[in-house]
DNA sequence: ACCTGAACACCGTTCAAGT
DNA sequence: ACCTGAACACCGTTCAAGT
């Protein structure tokens, strides 16, 4: 029966890294440092290897980035998910992206040519919108609300990270408005 | 008098390039080939030089970048302000963000890292939604108006030209709903 | 005063050679 | 089977040398 000190025989080298510790080693960086400074050499020596021996587990660079969004993107759905309240999923939303805003920023609004992750996982990730928002606008008009929802949230939460709000005022205040004002706007009964 | 032909006495070299000529080059690298194709050796070329002589004119590619950005918005803010009606005027950038795609991600969504322009330049490109939501709200939610409508408008688009919205549907109609709840939620007499 | 080739430090990526 | 050093082509940037 093998055992975690079990007899390794000819077993030539063992394992001394993972998948997993390589995506999260590049999730580290980016959050800390910035998407420039997640370089194939930063994420080896943080691994513990030499950056060739990344190429054995995952094709390169940019589809590291993209597994990096893909995990993002299943975090936020799991954070949502918990909850059938749209303020408060909204709020999840926002809380989340105060968390980790590079990470946000990256799945939210890549910039154009970042590695985009498959659509699976973008879908995913706002389901609980998509469901909340259809049942507030109703059958008919499902999507368009969902639509304005998430836009609007990842509009507004993207502007908040990237200190697009230089005007000073209430962000927290505007924040309230517009949920309030949007989810009443898009509700079918008013 | 000078003229264009007058005698150039000792003048080491003409300019061969100019500032201007630099940021339109680094404008269609990056329209036409996205941002990693945006390299001082690809813009150099285009303006008939080599890429030492780019730091004559500019401090290096972060700089250019900002430089692309803060003409980008300042496009943004002629369109813009040629109109006064709200719907017309989300309808302006929406057009903008169709014709240049990569020049809109890269002034309304920034990834992580990216230079980011002066505020003034952002201040202008959006002073006319500015203007109309506060006509719109009242003094009083001015503000928060003017933050929502940008937000859902800016995530909206930004969405779009991602390819974010995948679940098909008519997404001129999302758009024309959007537009039209948003607006009549920010209005103060309702 | 502007432009250039050469050089430097750094990328991502490949691959033959090690264990 | 995994890991590595060496190599390659490419970056951004600096600088002495040309005109």
């Amino acid at each position: 029966m093998a055992t975690v000190n079990s007899y390794t025989g000819t077993m030539p080298t063992p394992d001394r890294t993972s998948l997993d510790a390589i995506v999260l080693a590049a999730s580290d960086l980016l959050e800390t440092d910035g998407l420039a400074a997640l370089t194939m050499n930063a994420v080896a020596q943080r691994v513990g290897v030499r950056a060739p021996s990344l190429y054995k587990r995952v094709q390169g660079r940019d589809r590291l980035i993209q597994l990096v969004a893909e995990a993002t993107l299943t975090d936020i759905a799991d954070r949502l998910n918990a909850h059938s309240d749209p303020v408060r999923i909204a709020s999840q939303l926002r809380a989340f992206g105060k968390e980790r805003p590079a990470a946000f920023l990256l799945v939210m609004s890549p910039g154009a040519g970042t590695p985009v992750a498959d659509d699976a996982f973008r879908h995913a990730s706002v389901a609980s919108l998509l469901r909340v928002a259809g049942e507030l606008a109703g059958e008919q008009h499902a999507l368009e609300a969902a639509r304005t929802l998430t836009a609007w949230a990842t509009g507004f939460i993207s502007m908040e990270l990237n200190g697009s709000f230089q005007l000073g005022g209430d962000v927290d205040r505007a924040w309230d408005f517009g949920v309030t004002r949007i989810i009443d706007a898009i509700t079918v009964s008013r």
